[in-house]
RNA sequence: GCUCGAGUGGUGGAAUUGGUAGACACGUUGGACUUAAAAUCCAAUGACCAUUGCGGUCGUGCGGGUUCAAGUCCCGCCUCGAGUACCA
């Protein structure tokens, strides 16, 4: 019989699911602990053994910490807003609702069978109308609060609109869109309530504004900058173009400071924060004024070298500008709107393509150099961004390579301010053996000391001033979709009007259509019910809409991020109907005490959920400023694709092996379920598979057809998924978990291959083995021995180091080697087994469980304390220490201890080379005090 | 281009952080048990030379350096991976 993995996880997970074994309590005597997965978008394809990785790791962690004494929190839920549901729906006409429920259903089927200690009693899911109602709760308070500079904190619209009845906005230090003008207290006082309203949307941290935004016209939404990899939609990969258009955004821009310094707080992976620091994009620099020639304004610029001012020959203005239409000539004007129209056809993707190629035209304006009074020249060119810094350059051609080339290629002079230095081939960037030279008051000063005196020299003239500028940008908010939270905000004469809490939540409505209108209105559109109704205060038919007391509600919906961004405080007290987390759960649970996730979130989910939780912080909903204390990144599983090669134009294909010029045929994948270890083709399986194969013809090779191999990404559409469940099915669930541990560390990114799989499936059988001999229970109570102790107090040290440090893999090689070793010593004895069991219980928890009640223990596992490694135990008959010579050197020495004694029995030099530095002379005598020797006698 | 990370047997990967490189596992080879297979167990397994014995030489991407001692530290390259990309 042996080990019968199938009713031994049958009946354990069957046990903890009807004892509730790991329910969490808010309240405890034991320290708590906060184990929180990144939860998982309920896709149609169900789990692959992909996803499972990073819930072993933290499954693992979780139950050795119940092991340790804590009060552990390890929740897990669904992220089930998203774009695949929808288009489902798109083709089908289900319900993204039904759709995600079935996946919902398969994926804790898939869950459960491997054994996670979740507490499912605290599940979210973020399109559950108890779920987004808080959502859409912070959505109003981010559209009620503005960022106030002088204290570095939100705080509320209304105290913003107390101040402008005081002192108008000049002295106001708040964050708000570059364009809103200045106004005295008598102009605000005198300002109608709908200017007011949308002057004061320049200020609120979630606010509606016409801004530039990525479109893209495959997936009909609009997408944030994270979504787009490479100019292409991450989802699709389709093309996307820059449009105008009315939407929310939230202005994140407001904590990129706050972003980047609580990086030096929190245990994140290194290269993550570095990610996240560099799409924060701190830089510093200055403001620079240009008067505009025969015009009352200036043009501001930011730049990082205004060191290099009187290097300046032209100025360049991004094409998206409004400024460039005042400023350009009559006599340019038609090449200019010619150049603008162009660039707005361009792709993101055309646009980074050439980048080598400078575009651009002369406008026929100028601006006058603040410090020579200089004519300088203003063009346009779409090398300057108009989202970034204000969307102007001073051009140095002379200290910037971008500049440069486009004054070469539209042959503007390029003035040299570098003492010693040849710009002749290309712009000379070096800042830090830079000497400025023909710069007036700048002459002979390096770049530090030119920094300060010019910017001083700006301030003191008011041309410019020292600024910092983030690269940040604020994140849009609309998605033209169906499967979103709704936004809860109605519309008076064209300006959003927020509802309130009690309102909430406002329920997405039904549609008909999933498809954006005829009339290109977001699919909420279709709705038919779907405007505030101000007297009754509830939703009413459109057709009531009258814009007097019933007005229409907003069509777009939040974006995926929305319900990611606070769904870990959420598990805290996830039944609580009055707040979004009760005070007391959440001061008992502060944070998460260890996240663990991929790194694909990294400047998304990862960025945004710590903005959030600096607005709610701020505003004294939650307890800390960041919630996630340590972070980890499990790598990627990824996909072993198989292929095989088609004679172009026919139905033959040949056997890879006897391929001899790959690049001559079409490679075609096949399903990798179809292909065995050795990677041969199951040629009736394939012609079964996919009716184009079933007349091939394969052409062998020594009677069995071979498969190319390509290590991608796993997908559903790249045929190179395994589930984990036929592993499962064939080896148990513990030995799925221990394989995936054992593959490597959890960080590495590593292809999925099964080819190991029985080396840890052996090692269960081995250790069902010390219990078990046939049928028998062979376990008895003698003594151990003294042999048998030191074997598992090594392995218990071993063990509870590398689970701290996350090196399940190591772990794994102890128990193996520490079950090896009982097995030759044939160990039976319990007081070995019991500690052992537990030290794999969070590996391997149903095996666990199962002999730790055959040995007869009353309770489960679950909470039974870790074992503690016992030094006595670990005293070696040779140990090895390392030792001090002269103060200078060190080498190892190996000595024999007679145990019983612990007297040194003899000491031998253990390092050849060492021995000859000694000059080849073994020592005598060694005087030793407490383990080191200090003294050696020749 | 810039930023970060990684290169160790046939394979996945260890190496107490400067101290016997290759733990553990897979694979391969040989053996035991068996009518046979499966399962299990034992032995060998970095390369080369020697193998009648001991053993010896070379080995952690490449080239230098520091050190009694380098996979580990320093300098310069090469290759691969990830992120980002006209960021002024």
């Amino acid at each position: 019989m042996g080990y019968d993995f199938k009713n031994i996880e049958k009946k354990w997970q069957a046990h903890w699911a009807k004892n509730q074994t790991f329910k969490a309590e808010n309240h405890s005597e034991k320290p708590k602990f906060y184990v929180l997965d990144m939860f998982p978008y309920p896709s149609g394809a169900g789990l692959h053994v992909g996803h499972p990785l990073g819930y072993i790791a933290s499954d693992i962690y979780s139950r050795y910490k119940r092991h340790k004494g804590f009060n552990v929190l390890h929740p897990q839920g669904y992220d089930s807003f998203g774009l695949p549901a929808e288009q489902y729906a798109i083709q089908t006409g289900q319900h993204p609702a039904k759709t995600t429920q079935e996946n919902i259903n398969r994926y804790r089927e898939q869950l459960d069978q491997m054994g996670f200690s979740f507490d499912w009693s605290r599940e979210v899911r973020t399109s559950e109308p108890d779920f987004y109602k808080w959502t859409q709760w912070i959505f109003l308070l981010l559209f009620d609060h503005y960022y106030c500079k002088t204290t570095d904190r939100a705080r509320p619209i209304a105290h913003l609109v107390e101040r402008f009845e005081k002192e108008g906005n000049r002295a106001i230090d708040a964050v708000c869109d570059t364009t809103t003008p200045q106004f005295s207290v008598g102009e605000w006082n005198a300002f109608s309530s709908e200017k007011k309203q949308e002057l004061l949307l320049n200020y609120r941290l979630a606010y509606l504004s016409e801004s530039e935004v990525n479109w893209c016209a495959d997936l009909g939404t609009v997408l944030a900058n994270d979504e787009i990899i490479n100019g292409v939609s991450e989802r699709g990969g389709y093309p996307v173009t820059k449009k105008k258009m009315r939407q929310w955004s939230m202005r994140i821009g407001a904590y990129a400071e706050r972003l980047l310094q609580g990086l030096e707080r929190i245990d994140w992976p290194e290269s993550l924060k570095e990610m996240q620091r560099n799409w924060i994009g701190k830089s510093i620099g200055a403001k620079v004024f240009f008067q505009i020639e025969g015009h009352d304004k200036k043009i501001e610029v930011f730049t990082t070298r205004p060191d290099t001012i009187f290097g300046v020959t032209f100025m360049t203005l991004a094409p998206e500008l409004e400024l460039v239409q005042e400023i350009t000539h009559s006599d340019h004007k038609e090449a200019v709107d010619a150049y603008i129209e162009e660039t707005q056809k361009r792709t993101q993707r055309e646009r980074m393509a050439d980048v080598k190629n400078s575009t651009g035209v002369f406008t026929g304006g100028y601006v006058l150099h603040p410090f020579t009074q200089e004519r300088i020249p203003i063009w346009i060119g779409d090398y300057v961004l108009a989202d970034y810094g204000t969307g102007a350059v001073m051009a140095v051609p002379c200290g910037d390579q971008r500049d440069y080339d486009f004054a070469k290629h539209f042959d503007i002079p390029i003035k040299n301010i570098f003492k010693d230095v040849s710009i002749e081939e290309e712009a000379f960037t070096d800042k830090g053996t830079a000497v400025i030279d023909h710069s007036d008051f700048l002459t002979g000063l390096s770049y530090k000391e030119a920094m300060k005196t010019v910017i001083d020299q700006l301030e003191k003239q008011g041309s410019g001033e020292g600024t910092i500028n983030y690269r940040l940008r604020d994140a849009i908010f609309s998605r033209q979709r169906y499967w979103g939270e709704p936004i809860p905000i109605y519309y008076k004469n064209k300006l959003p009007q927020p509802l309130e809490l009690k309102h909430l939540p406002l329920n997405l409505p039904d549609v008909e259509k999933y498809l954006p209108t005829p009339e290109g209105a977001p699919p909420l559109g279709n709705a038919e019910s779907w405007a505030w109704d101000t007297q009754e205060e509830k939703v009413v038919d459109n057709k009531l809409i009258d814009n007097k007391t019933i007005f229409p509600l907003e069509l777009n919906t939040m974006p995926g991020w929305a319900g990611s961004s606070w769904y870990f405080y959420r598990y805290m007290d996830a039944q609580n109907t009055e707040n979004f987390v009760g005070k007391d759960a959440v001061n008992y649970w502060k944070e998460v005490d260890l996240y663990l996730g991929g790194i694909e979130h990294a400047t998304g989910h990862l960025l945004y959920s710590r903005f959030w939780q600096k607005f709610l912080f701020d505003l004294n909903l939650l307890p800390v400023e960041e919630y996630a204390k340590k972070l980890i990144n499990q790598g990627m599983i990824l996909g072993t694709s198989a292929f095989i090669y088609r004679k172009p134009g026919t139905q033959t294909y040949i056997s890879k092996d006897k391929l001899e010029d790959v690049e001559q045929f079409e490679p075609i994948r096949v399903d990798v379920n179809l292909v065995n270890s050795a990677d041969e083709l199951d040629l009736t399986g394939v012609r079964k598979w996919q009716p184009q194969f079933e007349k091939a013809d394969f052409k062998l090779s020594n009677g069995v057809f071979k498969v190319g191999r390509e290590v991608e990404k796993m997908s559903k559409s790249k045929y190179n998924v395994v589930n984990p469940d036929e592993i499962c099915e064939q080896y148990g669930a513990d030995t799925l978990r221990m394989y995936e541990m054992f593959l490597g560390p959890i960080e590495q990114a590593k292809p999925w291959n099964t080819a190991g799989i029985s080396g840890v499936h052996n090692f269960l059988k081995k250790y069902w083995r010390l219990f078990f001999n046939d049928d028998e229970l062979v376990v008895h109570d003698q003594e151990p021995s003294k042999q048998e102790l030191k074997i598992l107090h090594e392995t218990i040290k071993k063990i509870t180091i590398d689970i701290e440090n996350f090196s399940f893999n190591t772990c794994i090689s102890a128990l193996m080697i520490c079950v090896n070793e009982l097995t030759s010593l044939k160990t039976h004895s319990k007081s070995i087994l019991s500690p052992l069991t537990l030290l794999l219980s969070p590996f391997a928890p149903h095996l666990a469980s199962e002999v730790w009640s055959v040995l007869g223990n009353e309770s489960t596992i679950d909470y039974v304390d870790f074992p503690i490694a016992n030094e006595a135990y670990l005293v070696e008959d040779t140990k090895t220490y390392p030792v001090s010579f002269n103060g200078k050197m060190r080498f190892t020495l190996e000595l024999s201890l007679d145990l019983d004694n612990v007297a040194i029995q003899e000491a031998v030099l253990q390092d050849s080379r060492s021995a000859e530095y000694l000059g080849g002379k073994t020592p005598k005598k060694w005087i030793i005090v407490p383990n080191k020797i200090i003294n050696i006698v020749f």
